[in-house]
Parts: structure tokens; sequence; C-alpha cells
DNA sequence: AAAGATTGACTTGTCAATCTTA
DNA sequence: TAAGATTGACAAGTCAATCTTT
């Protein structure tokens, strides 16, 4: 098996499908999709700190900070002060926040349906508990 | 099937493979992963213009002439005016790059071998079909 | 001291505008 | 006019240094 080969597919295929769906939000007046990234994890993780956020989306902490600081500018969440630990902020999503996930992730449905049609569904499905896997495999060192 | 937990595996995976392999890189004094992408891609297809680097890497022309011109810098290829076509160069490994290339590769190679470790012989088989259906998919596009 | 977060300097990508040659 | 490449301004990540709180 050649494994470089599998390396490239996975990254030239990561990032064609990410470029493709970011142009599709950009285009449709929807928040790029780094920021719906941010906007998921707000939504999914509570209460969510900006160590939730890096961690969710395998980024530096440093980077996650960053990330926070132009969703909070957009009016797309909000910092409050941690009672139980008053180094860190609990981040909160706006109205306009949870307005702006709830139209763009369609849309990220929609390029996805197009990107796998490709494939049977049993492949598909394969393919998905592959990935978790080998993503499992990875946070376990 | 959950498309938007496929993805959201597909860009960590890509994310923490790419950022142990560039650091393992970079820690034994080897060229970082995006100059080793370039490399190979020299390497591999000759003629080479930044057209075909562009290409290959799934990045923007732009993009690829800054890469190139980094590649340049550090001495491992030379841009020479392309006679069948003066609006472009044609782009040739120095012999410093192709060391540079001998020595990164197999890093790379060993760390593939333990992340897909995880993995039966016959499923990473099957995952690296998929991969490049799902890539040949979208170039037809 | 260690943990959470922030900040500044740097890397590497995108896009749009421009230049040169076809 | 279009194609290949370059450039400059910007976007979004990394790391290391620092600040505050535990």
């Amino acid at each position: 098996v050649d494994l470089e080969r599998i390396f490239d597919d996975l990254v030239r295929l990561e990032t064609r499908w990410w470029n493709d769906l970011d142009t599709r939000l950009r285009r449709g007046g929807d928040v790029p999709l780094g920021t719906l990234n941010v906007l998921q994890v707000l939504d999914a993780v509570r209460p969510c700190r900006v160590q939730d956020v890096a961690q969710a989306l395998e980024i530096s902490v440093g980077g996650a900070s960053q990330a926070v600081d132009r969703v909070e500018a957009k009016g797309f969440c909000v910092r409050t002060p941690n009672p139980a630990d008053r180094r860190s902020s609990v981040l909160d999503l706006t109205d306009a926040g949870r307005d702006a996930l709830a139209r763009a992730r369609p849309r990220v449905g929609e390029g996805l349906r197009e990107f796998l049609a490709a494939l049977p569904d049993d492949r598909v499905e394969e393919f998905g508990r592959t990935l978790a896997e080998l993503r499992s495999a990875l946070t376990k060192e």
C-alpha cells in the first residue's frame, strides 16, 4: 500500500472540500467555514471555554483565542467571566450567532451530499467509521 | 449517515496528521512539510511550471508562486526561462533540493505507518481507494 | 509552580490587480 | 483578449512570551 499517496489524497481532498464549501458559504452571504466551525462548537459544548474550542478544532489555544475574537467582533458570541474559575471566560452564542449557524449549516449539508454522491451508502458509512477510528487512535497518544 | 461528522473527522484528522508530521520533520532538522510537498511535485512532474505545482497541491497559482519563491530562496530549486513559452519558467530541483527530499521523505513514511497501524491492511487499502475515488469525482466537475 | 488565556511576531494560504508574452 | 506569473493586502493558523488566577 502506498501510504504517501493516501496522505496526499487525504490532504488534497480536505483542501478542495474546505475551499469549495467556504466559497459556497461566502457567495450565499453566509459566514466563512472557519467561523461556522467555531459556532458549531459553541452550540454543541456547554459550558464552553477557549480551551474547549481549541480541543474540538484540533488547533492551538492561541489560535482558538484569536478565532473567538473574530466571532465575538461579529457579534456572534460573548465572553462572560467564569464564576467557577476567574482565569477563564464562558463563551455563549448570541441570537445573531444562532441565526448565522442555522442559515449556514444546511448549505454545508448540500455540498457534502454532492461530494459523497459519488459513493454508495454503505461505503460512505465505512468511510466515516474509518475516519473516526483513525482519529480516536490519535487522541490516545 | 451523519455527513457533517464525516467532514469534521476528515478535517481534524488531516490537521493532526499534518501538524504531527511537520513537527517531526522540523525537530529532525528537515524541511517543513509544506516545502517537502513542493519538492515532491518538482521531482514527480517534469517539466514543471508554477501552474503545475498549484494544480498538484490544490492551491491557488498565487500561493504556488510564493511557495516556489521560498523553496528557491532556500536553494532547493531554480527557475529557468521556458524556451517554449516565455511567459513561464521551468522549475528544476537542485542537488541540495534532491538531498533534502531524500532525507525528509522516509520520516514521513515512518509517521504514516504509525498512524495507520491502528487499522488492518485490507481496511487501509479500502480507505486509500475511497479517498482516490472521492478526489477523482471532484476533478471532473 | 501550573493552568487558562491573551498577545505579538511569523508562516503560509487567498484574492484581486497588474505585468508580460501568446 | 487571454494565459502564465508575480505582487501586495489580507486571513487564519503556529509558537513563545507574558499576565492573571489557582
